[in-house]
RNA sequence: GCUCGGGUGGUGGAACUGGUAGACACGCAGGACUUAAAAUCCUGUUCCCGUUGAGGGAGUGCGGGUUCGAUUCCCGCCCCGAGUACCA
């Protein structure tokens, strides 16, 4: 049987025929529910003596399908965490929100004319809603909404916190730009040392005598959040400029829509002022190894050297970056961006227009084309030469689109022995390849390793690699060509989009001058608009605003990226619904940072980066204690879906079985999964699915349709959503949040399936028949434990729970912990144990796992409070303690049988032991031991 | 290409610092209960040979190595997944 809830309109009937008798998880779980928001049992105290515990899940972004079945694989962990630590004493902090800024909601809003918050409203109703049926522990008293004014008033905030600060490189830390200014009008530029865009250099005399504008432009090169004309990545379809960890392949991540590179005024932040310091500070923090290493490569930290290089017959100089200085002797030629400023001076009048049009060309080239053709070589000559420093050479100066303008200088030394890419290019175009570095075969590859001795470099010959590098530099320097460099591959991260769902940014413009609005008039509060469309030249949404100024000047009309109101949401949390700041110093100094983060790894390079860098930029500041946002981070694995399939014969209204199909030409329809058990298709449910459908024909196999089926992205557009409801509704939440622990490890991305879910469902039953009577056939169960006191047996099963189930949970082994719990029962049913002593602390022990049953039972073992305030139970080694071991005995390491025997004995008495055994003397048949390996309490192992 | 994970029954997965491989659960097979079905309970279930309940052999992707003993450690290879992509 199979009812279709979401078409009939059916709920399940909250009881089976044989549930009568049985546990009850609907009423019983929404009496639980409805306790603990009464209660507000899970309340965090911000004034509490206890040793605080933050538990943070990444807040969801509420979408219009809802939560599918793989949002609460990482908040039941969580959860179970956070209850965990409540048990052992802890003061736990786990709270939920919602990142509600987003596209979805506007492009919604772009079709229909109805308010983004509308739609987010509903959206987070349901998101609420399904997460209370899951029984979690958050306090919702704490509750944020990135889109909340309330909120964003101090995301505003801390952006302009940011435009008020400069990185200072002497102190290594941001700093007020009044210490800056204070700088330059006592000693100009000269001695500063930052993190800024532009060199100029000007002495106290000319910063006093430069204009109010001149001076703003000035201090925009230093601002930790500026305005600059910058190479940008512009989604048209999307109608905003996109961050760099937002394009995936040359698409935008969301929607895949093209995106090209294009010069606009634009807010930035300037997170490569962190590069060092984020990089420095993965060392110091539990996160998965491949996230930090994501991190890392992200941040892209090379170390190297500037080298200038003459040209010839000019008094230009060529800068370029390179990580091999040692190998400059190789440089047989040089490679420039096609927007390098040079290669229109230098190019020579003989390739001018070959090379004109070579540039016009590779800059027409959108992202994807020009990663989509990484193989294809393209570059010319300019007929320009360079005078090598050492040898003198002149060295020819080619552009090639494979030099990237954003990295480094845009200009190379090319090195074609002993790099892949300046090879391919020399190859190319038959340009002559030196090896510098022995080890390699360059005739048929470069040699690129950072291993051998150098060869053919005048005064670096014979020396490794590693030396020789130290070595060039110090000659570099020494000559007065160049210096050591370190270079990140980080950009600093775009800021302004745009669109109109986000936060607004808090900037007005006096005479063309960017200006921050006054703190006290925060927020700036989004307005309304007749369309959630750019104007007709072309403006942000925000410019059809109605007289959107402050104090009559215009304001900034893009809004921020998604990425703002989660860069910093966990400091919130410690104090939600703080008017006067965004979180107290009190509750800031007690909660400090996360303990556990739990979340997706797809934010690696994006929001994980940025929350890094705001944090330490409030740290920086003196705003906050902490300069992580996050001790431990694991990354819960991905629930994929199982999508279905319907065959549909071409140009009819018939579907054909799987089995079937190739017989046909057809195509190939995702049907909702929600109407096919085991692939089996419910036809009926199908007719009444959608309406072109009513009059379906089908061809059978064995009397069934059956549906093919693969695993994808769960998504609303492939039919493939399992929603935790039905589960919830058909088998309970502590089934479910059982079930989903016991599919595997956490961070395991795996497909949903719902084969296994019988097992947890018969664990609840069977845990709550061991505290009723025998069942009676027809009768309702009836509570009965005793007081009587435990066996031995008894408080073994209880104990070797215990020990397991806390080790598992503190190495976030959740899987093994719901094994153990079945164990457990399984024995304790075996043994017919009804004993209060060992149900009791049993009751605690499952709580975090199935809180709704926990509860019900400890209140039926007469506690007043909820299971929550108990403590968690306390391991005795004195239960485990055994006499004897069931040795396993093994000849040649392959066991054999096993043989019980006391623990008291030696080596000595458990070899004489062995060897007496009949098993023994069986299979050694008269053969003599040569051997005897005995690992007392383990195994002996009998070589022959 | 590079980086990081991972390959264990029909399936999801266990196995602590090298020490009884396959826990637990699903599925499957057989049985009990039932007019019947569902549900529930019991038994079996890595594979192969053999069999009365004997016993034997193989086995953790493949090939080697270290060891009394290897899913676990080392070397080489194959396959799968994730991330990244001209970063000089």
């Amino acid at each position: 049987m199979f009812i279709n809830y979401k078409l009939s309109g059916i709920s399940f009937p909250a009881n089976y025929c044989y549930c009568i008798m049985e546990y009850n998880f609907h009423t019983i779980e929404k009496k639980w529910q409805k306790y603990w928001k009464e209660n507000q049992t899970y309340r965090a105290d911000n004034d509490s003596a206890k040793e605080k515990y933050y538990v943070l899940d990444m807040f969801p972004y509420p979408s219009g399908a809802g939560l599918h079945v793989g949002h609460p694989l990482g908040y039941i962990a969580s959860d179970i965490y956070a209850r965990y630590k409540r048990l052992t004493g802890f003061n736990v902090l786990h709270p939920m929100g919602y990142d509600s800024f987003g596209l979805p909601a506007e492009q919604y809003a772009i079709q229909t004319g109805q308010h983004p918050s509308i739609t987010t409203e509903e959206n987070i109703a349901r998101y609420r809603q399904q997460l209370d049926n899951i029984g979690f522990s958050f306090d919702w008293s704490r509750e944020v909404r990135t889109s909340d004014p309330s909120y964003y008033k101090w995301t505003q905030w801390i952006f302009i916190q940011l435009f008020n600060s400069w990185y200072n490189s002497s102190t290594d830390k941001a700093e007020d730009i009044s210490t800056l200014i204070a700088t330059f009008e006592s000693s100009g530029n000269k001695d500063v040392k930052a993190v800024h865009s532009h060199d100029w250099h000007f002495t106290a005399h000319d910063w006093k005598s430069f204009d109010e504008k001149t001076k703003a432009e000035i201090l925009l090169n230093y601002r930790l959040s500026y305005i600059s004309e910058a190479m940008v990545n512009w989604c048209p379809a999307l109608g905003t400029v996109l961050a760099n960890d937002e394009v995936k392949d040359g698409v935008s991540e969301r929607g895949g829509y093209p995106v090209e590179r294009k010069e606009m005024k634009q807010w930035s932040m300037r997170i490569t002022a962190y590069a060092q310091r984020l990089l420095e500070g993965l060392d110091n923090i539990d996160w998965p190894d491949s996230l930090k290493e994501q991190q890392r490569n992200w941040i892209g930290r090379s170390d190297g050297a500037e080298v200038r290089f003459k040209i010839a017959h000019s008094d230009l100089e060529l800068e370029i970056f390179t990580t091999r200085p040692d190998t400059i002797f190789g440089a047989t030629y040089m490679t420039l961006a096609p927007e390098h400023e040079y290669v229109d001076i230098i190019t020579t009048s003989d390739y001018r227009n070959e090379v004109n049009s070579y540039v016009i060309e590779s800059k027409n080239r959108t992202e994807r084309e020009r990663m989509a053709e990484v193989k294809n070589i393209t570059g010319i000559f300019t007929g320009a030469y360079a005078i090598h420093p050492f040898s003198g050479n002149k060295i020819p100066i080619w552009v090639g689109d494979y030099v990237l303008a954003g990295y480094g200088t845009g200009a190379v030394m090319a090195v074609p022995a002993h790099d892949s890419r300046d090879y391919a290019f020399a190859k190319h175009f038959n340009l002559p390849i030196e090896e510098v570095v022995s080890g390699g075969d360059i005739t048929h590859e470069s040699y690129d390793a950072k291993e051998g001795k150098l060869v053919n470099s005048d005064f670096l010959n014979g020396l490794e690699v590693k030396q020789a590098i130290k070595k060039a530099i110090e000659q570099i320097e020494a000559k007065g060509i160049g210096k050591g460099k370190v270079n990140f591959r980080l950009r600093d991260a775009v800021f302004g989009r745009q669109s109109y769902w986000g936060e607004p940014i808090p900037i007005y413009y006096k005479d063309g001058i960017a200006h921050a609005v006054e703190e006290r008039d925060l927020p700036i509060v989004l307005p309304d608009v007749d369309k959630y469309l750019p104007t007709e030249d072309g403006e942000p949404p925000l410019a059809r605003a109605k007289d959107w100024s402050y104090k009559g000047h215009p304001l900034e009309t893009t809004t921020m990226p998604g990425w703002a109101g989660s860069s910093w949401y966990f400091l919130r949390y410690m104090d939600a619904n703080n008017d006067s700041e965004f979180a107290s110093k009190k509750a800031l100094g007690y909660w400090k940072n996360v303990d556990l983060y739990l979340g997706g790894a797809e934010h690696a390079t994006g929001h994980l980066l940025y929350v890094r860098f705001w944090t330490k930029f409030l740290f920086d500041r003196g705003f906050i204690s902490v300069e992580e946002p996050a001790k431990k981070l694991i990354n819960q694995g991905m629930i994929q879906g199982r999508s279905n399939f319907v065959y549909r014969i071409k140009d009819s209204n018939k579907f054909v079985s799987f089995g079937l199909k190739d017989q046909y030409e057809y195509s190939q329809l995702n049907v909702d999964v929600n109407i096919v058990e085991s692939d089996v298709l419910d036809i009926n449910a199908f007719k009444v699915w959608r309406e072109e459908y009513k009059h379906a024909e089908f061809v059978l196999e064995d009397g069934k349709y059956i549906c093919g089926n693969e695993v994808e992205k769960m998504s609303k557009s492939k039919w493939n959503v399992v929603s935790p409801d039905l589960m919830i509704d058909k088998y309970g939440a502590d089934c479910l949040r059982l079930y989903e622990m016991f599919l595997g490890p956490l961070e395991l991305s795996k497909p949903w399936n719902t084969n296994g879910i019988t097992g947890t469902s018969g664990f609840i039953r069977k845990l709550w028949k061991l505290y009723h009577k025998h069942p009676e056939p027809g009768k309702d169960l009836v509570f009965e434990v005793t007081d009587e006191e435990p066996t031995k047996a008894e408080y073994k099963a209880l104990h070797k729970t215990i020990k397991k189930v806390k080790e598992d949970i503190e190495k976030f082994s959740f899987n093994t912990s719901v094994s153990t719990f079945m164990i457990c029962v399984n024995e304790l049913t075996d043994l017919k144990c009804n004993k209060k002593k060992i149900l009791e602390p049993l009751t605690i022990l499952v709580s975090p796992y199935a809180p709704h049953i926990a509860e019900e039972l400890w209140q039926l073992l007469g506690n007043k409070e909820s299971v929550t305030k108990a403590t968690f139970p306390e391991f005795k080694e004195e239960y485990l303690v055994e006499s004897e071991f069931a040795y396993p005995i093994s000849l040649n390491g392959k066991t054999k049988f096993n043989l019980a025997l006391s623990l008291a004995l030696t080596k000595e008495e458990v070899e004489k032991e062995v060897l007496a055994s009949a098993d023994m003397q069986r299979i050694l048949n008269g053969q003599s031991p040569k051997k005897m390996i005995v690992v007392l309490g383990k195994i002996v192992n009998v070589v022959v």
